[in-house]
DNA sequence: GTAAACTAGTCAACGTGATTGACGAAAAGG
DNA sequence: CCTTTTCGTCAATCACGTTGACTAGTTTAC
């Protein structure tokens, strides 16, 4: 009989390994400093721009702390800002090809990694812990705010 | 054929669910202030008591880290700090009654929180998952220093 | 058409929780 | 003994969040 706290534990520890392996691989891929915060803020920006208000949203926190995220984001060349043409309060982040790039080698990286659960536990263990991970988690569970959660 | 980036999502949204329910939890039970990373110290700490420099290492942070979170833990009443009659250089950090009475809580709302899994996905499925994630987690996967890493 | 209200982004001040470096006191080892 | 190591703490700094105030641009209402 599993005591209670194992679960979390064990929930968390997988986690963190996806996460810790991809940005050693990453690391090796050219992408050296991407930190797991940063990640998830190049993901919340996505393929089509952002405004830095929105990308607070998505990333559950102020528009000021998203501001000085995209601050970081550029000087590290991920993602470049532009004034919106048809308003002229906003300001767009884009992704630059760089930053195109970390997302696009971290999807083939997790691919690779989810391939390796597969391996060792067979597809439909992996697809059945999936299943029941999906069933449990509220909502959709596609919340990038990871980041800014765990200090409140 | 599920995307490889959704699965540490879903570990991860799993395991806030836990600590987000435990949490909500906890403040009804009188203890409101108990943040995340504040759990994970008070697990470290345990009930044995331990030294700054000690908790530190549990904790993947500095010594002078673990002092400040030995002090901010003590303000709010959940550990004491005492000198170690046979070394004049330690000081013993110990749970206070109320610190002992969080721990106790804990353990019990996440048999609960466990069960409720049970509930929903059956028994042996739940088996099975903590099986499937004994078997992916490098080492024990018993690492208290989550509230670290999320930064680095 | 203009005044008011709202929205977007940024600046400044500050809080928290980490870091490293330096230091004094207490043990331990030759 | 006297040196070396260990332990805890102080101080300065950094990363990253917060709230509040402010400017500029857009929308709404009269």
């Amino acid at each position: 009989m599993a005591e209670g706290y194992e679960l979390p534990l064990l929930l968390f520890a997988g986690f963190r390994s996806f996460i810790d392996e991809l940005h050693a691989e990453l690391a090796e891929q050219g992408h050296p400093d991407v930190r797991p915060a940063y990640g998830f803020a190049l993901q919340a920006v996505g393929r089509d721009g952002v405004t830095p208000g929105e990308l607070g949203r998505r990333l559950g926190v102020s528009k000021q702390a998203a501001g000085k995220t995209v601050e970081r984001l550029e000087r590290l060349g991920y993602v470049e800002r532009a004034d919106d043409p048809g308003d002229g309060r906003r300001k767009l982040v884009r992704l630059t090809p760089r930053g195109v790039d970390v997302l696009t080698r971290s999807a083939m990286i997790f691919d690779r990694l989810r391939e390796r659960w597969v391996e060792t536990l067979g597809a439909e263990r992996v697809s059945d812990l999936e299943g029941a991970l999906r069933a449990m988690v509220p909502g959709n569970g596609w919340r990038l705010d990871a980041a800014s959660w765990f200090g409140s």
